[in-house]
DNA sequence: CTCGTTTTGATAGTGACTACCAATATGATA
DNA sequence: TATCATATTGGTAGTCACTATCAAAACGAG
């Protein structure tokens, strides 16, 4: 609606976005999730409770903002089709995690990745943000297989695809947990790796068959 | 407090659960989840909305009684841990959802597994539903953790048992919904088996090596 | 048959969320 | 610059899930 006719439209949108959700997950953080009314986002924000409905459809939204999702699927498509689908999938994971965590510049990827960690650790901790969190991975599940362009006649090759994409989705979600744990002191496609290695095998996530069991030290450049 | 003192009181406990629980299904799979009130379920199985809320304390708990956690982790630990972790789990979950299909005895079998399907095809199709569902499988997955029994020390083996259970557990999800898209008409066990196969390589499954790829044939008769 | 416990019910309240409608701000145009 | 279409915001009232709190009723055990 906004961001088609008027550019200028749609910053001050963003930008709105961005403050009210900076304030919940600060309220949320400090006060704890359900302790913390929309109301009160609202009055931190400056702004009316109708807005920020208006902004995120619900209160979950206010932590769960993903698009994490058309990320992933652009790298599936761009992947080579003769490769396995676990090093498909967990490559383009991979790939993603590390343009989220390692795209800004300077100073700002400090406070990003905070806002990150905090959003991370809400979503872990508060059991209606984690449902939510992994229904998201569910919808993200379905995307990824569509994106696999697998036919839609082998109904067997369909199910493989599920179950792959699935369990690299599962793997993906431990090691967030994991990252979260350790505070980002790690690099997270690191982190990634070695939950798919753990899962499938150290042969199927890098295919330079390296011996490194445990911490592969590389950065995560791939492709 | 009640099923400790009085083996009637319990039996009548349960038999109203069981018919507030059928009510519920009956009309969420009637009428919708979201179109469907507590009070409307209520009304239905002919008691006050305040009983329906003391015996599930959620309106998603109306579908969603799930005993199946103890199950699995009570296979967990009485499997050999010189066995891989997939192996261990996946067993596991292959055995109880055996238990789960396979329980009841003649006709009660159909009418069992009907309604097994009714909630299962709520679950997957009702976002809410899901969406606790799955975050019912994160608590399962720590039992499952738990249940393997690894030192607590070793953070590196603690992280391999948290990978391998979430990603077993998501191949038992995608199995699952592969079921009930099959109206249940294969063997849940087999499905299950086949999803875990599909995503850990055909041996990991079967220790005895069979060569058929697609279509496991024999029972789920494991041990 | 009575007593203590369990179970149930009614009332009032909170908070997330949704219409619906009015007011305001804003960017583009005459 | 003044105006206009439109985007954005705010207020009101209402629904529904869910939670106290307290009283009434049912029921098994003595």
């Amino acid at each position: 609606m906004s961001d088609q006719h008027s550019p200028l439209r749609a910053k001050r949108r963003a930008e709105t976005q961005r403050v009210i959700q900076a304030h919940a997950v600060r309220l949320f953080t400090e006060r704890g999730y359900d302790a913390t009314t929309v109301t009160d986002v609202a009055e931190a924000a400056g702004v009316s409770p109708m807005t920020v409905y208006r902004h995120f459809p619900t209160k979950e939204d206010l932590v769960l903002v993903d698009q994490h999702a058309r990320l992933v699927a652009e790298r599936i498509v761009a992947s080579s089709a003769a490769q396995p689908l676990v090093r498909r999938i967990g490559g383009a994971l991979i790939d993603s995690a590390a343009m989220l965590t390692g795209g800004g510049h300077g100073d700002n990827l400090t406070a990003d990745r905070r806002f990150l960690l905090a959003r991370l650790r809400l979503m872990i901790s508060t059991p209606a943000l984690r449902a939510k969190h992994l229904d998201n991975h569910y919808a993200l599940q379905q995307a990824i297989v569509d994106a696999l362009g697998n036919d839609a006649a082998d109904s067997d090759a369909a199910f493989r695809a599920q179950v792959a994409a699935s369990a690299c989705l599962a793997a993906l979600h431990t090691a967030l947990v994991r990252w979260a744990e350790d505070d980002g002191r790690t690099e997270l496609p690191d982190v990634i790796a070695k939950a798919l290695a753990a899962a499938f095998g150290d042969d199927i996530v890098e295919p330079t068959g390296g011996v490194n069991t445990s911490e592969p030290i590389g950065r995560a450049e791939r492709r």
